[in-house]
DNA sequence: TAGATTGTTAATCGATTAACAATC
DNA sequence: TAGATTGTTAATCGATTAACAATC
């Protein structure tokens, strides 16, 4: 295919098109948050400075993740915010929309398919998929809950780009699968497991409770370096040292 | 404090007392779920290989995030895995329990009040807190909304150690600071915002739609290079080449 | 032109990985 | 003892950061 398509000038591309790396495309959605809520103030131009004090980074971080993209500011004045706003968008790939499935709609999955995020960032719900027929019919926001074995239906015709699992831990592997088998290569997954894919499937997890727990370790390490201990101590036999 | 302590033979610990690295504390919890889930099916021994298959990871990195804890493993066998599973458990500070408050009761609020997993990992809640009079007194599983001013309360009498903030992005900010105030340093936010906290505060974030965007990103490049189009071309203006 | 700020370089730091000696 | 597997070393890779030349 692509080697039959004839060559313009816009080939040569002064940007990087091998990849930009992982650690910058997940500060790119940061720096796009930052970008509205400065452009929602009324601001129309700010510095790099500004933009990462906006954003939580140091700004020699948010210059170098901005220069992977290319050269959006203008020395001596910073960046124009809506065009910036627009380069990142469009880096991210959301001036398309996508279109979204959540499989499991438990207390979870209400709330996912209640979250208003969702549409104004350029991703939409197609369908809520439920394996529970007392829960199949319901409504919540615009949609109804329909049965999980319309999943393939659905992701054929609503051609969906990215499957999310909130379905109990037990039911995400197989469900997980499904998704897979009927084409999809983008899941976020909120369910407690990890998730086997095929080669060339993306999956993001989203987990509470690792969270909590990294949270904790840290927690611990303040309480005992306050009481005085050395961390990594405490629990240990000290008996037979006399 | 730390410095009129007595010396004992137990300061000369053969583990590093300088922490562990971030990115293996942050797989720490997932170890842990791999073992729980292997005790589950009644395994008793695993070799690190077996264990990094259960986790996701591989067998290398595994072994090195281990060997950051200790020599719990036996060569030539493997891992003993309810002693593995306590270790990392004591290091992580889950043989201890964490009082959590969560703050703003909406959609997201009530699911994460009724996430089962909370208590079983450790983590216990002490109290829902929602500004909005008319959620207060409602009843969610064992516990009962109540006034977002019981806030300084509710942190010194049950000795708060993580808040939970699931309010709207608009309240985040102000919600943190109360929370910061009445002496929490673990912070887990669900809002879209970024939140500022002083040194020593630690803020973990969650957040549904960077992780979409993440995802939408890799979805398009994924579609690009099956269109066989170079990444970061598409939408530059091709006029004017001829 | 003088001042400000970007985009980039280069140094540093931390994380990953393969390989293997130690040892059960 | 022979086979298996850990714990550790060292090489590699990727991310962060400070500094500054380029340039508005």
């Amino acid at each position: 295919m692509s080697s039959s398509r004839p060559r313009r000038s816009a080939d040569i591309d002064p940007r990087p098109s091998r990849g930009i790396p992982e650690a910058t495309v997940a500060r790119l959605p940061v720096y796009l948050r930052a970008l509205t809520g400065l452009a929602e103030r009324g601001t129309t131009t700010a510095s790099s400075e500004e933009l990462a004090r906006a954003a939580g980074v140091n700004s020699a971080k948010l210059r170098k993740d901005l220069s992977y993209l290319g050269s959006y500011g203008t020395r001596g004045v910073g960046y124009d915010i809506e065009y910036l706003r627009y380069q990142i968008a469009r880096e991210i790939g959301l001036t398309q929309d996508w279109p979204v499935v959540i499989v499991g709609i438990g207390n979870l999955g209400h709330a996912l398919a209640n979250y208003s995020g969702f549409a104004t960032k350029g991703f939409g719900i197609v369908a809520l998929l439920d394996a529970d027929p007392q829960r199949v019919g319901e409504r919540i926001g615009d949609h109804t809950i329909r049965p999980y074995s319309d999943l393939e239906q659905v992701v054929r015709e609503s051609g969906v780009a990215i499957g999310v699992i909130s379905t109990p831990a037990s039911a995400a592997q197989e469900v997980c699968d499904r998704l897979v088998e009927a084409g999809i290569t983008s899941v976020l997954n909120f369910a407690p497991v990890v998730l086997s894919v095929p080669e060339g499937v993306d999956v993001r997890k989203v987990d509470l409770s690792t969270e909590l727990q990294i949270l904790a370790y840290h927690e611990q390490r303040k309480a005992l370096s306050q009481n005085g201990h050395v961390p990594g101590i405490e629990g240990l036999p000290v008996e037979g040292v006399s």
